[in-house]
DNA sequence: CTGAATCCATATCGATACTG
DNA sequence: CAGTATCGATATGGATTCAG
């Protein structure tokens, strides 16, 4: 399967179906609308417990801030530290890689917040067409 | 809710809770697996028509590239032409604002493509440390 | 050819209760 | 405090069938 070239590319495209296959796979994990937010919030505070975390991100099931941090942590985007005390106080913080998606991701979220007018503009129009 | 200043931010946060909610909201939609590969493919081909996207886009059921495709239409990211003919012709597009989302969105893109290894690695070694 | 409509399995997620 | 475990409602998505 061969691609034909082309002078601006929007995505950087391997050609290879496999790897673009675990690319896509990748960023539907990451993409993860709890996983951003999370990112976005511990990239601002440093480091957080698990508390704080989850009143930094409202509407946030218990079990979804658990979930996804530890998604995340295996993932290689924060650290999890457990103190030895009680009651017991964990610890999360960005690595370097969890910084670097912060920092890909900046680039959709000025999208976003950019062409927000935009895109409820289109729905309005889309929706009168069908009413 | 005011949020402390920083040198270096991850996501231009605007402060507003609201705004927010809508940014996520729409980045969850659009950060769809089959709404990037979608784009993609007609970035790169320029004008389609369905069964020409089926092709390109291995896996997707019709029912998904039909939803999608009106999500997206809705949304403003493309065009769509009908042709009167029989039997049907249709044509889909990219319009600017859809272009523009594959470039914000090149850059998760490129990160996932770079940092592919060092995520499965960190997954290996999170496991292990579980088994 | 381009869908719409239906059925059905699975995945997701919130709520709740319980634990060290 | 920081989880785990479980249940049930809802959403998602594939397969199939039908239609203009």
């Amino acid at each position: 399967m061969s691609r034909a070239p082309r002078e601006a590319a929007a995505y950087p495209a391997t050609g290879n179906p496999k790897i673009e296959a675990l690319v896509t796979d990748l960023i539907g994990r990451v993409a993860d609308k709890w996983t951003m937010i999370i990112l976005e919030v511990l990239d601002e505070h440093g480091e957080l417990r698990f508390t704080q975390i989850a009143r930094q991100v409202p509407g946030i099931s218990q079990k979804m801030l658990t979930q996804t941090l530890r998604q995340m942590e295996r993932d290689g985007m924060l650290t999890r530290h457990v103190h030895a005390t009680v009651p017991p106080r964990v610890d999360y913080r960005l690595t370097p890689l969890g910084e670097s998606l912060g920092e890909a991701f900046c680039g959709v979220w000025l999208w976003a917040e950019q062409h927000l007018a935009q895109v409820e503009t289109a729905r309005d129009a889309f929706d009168r067409r069908k009413e």
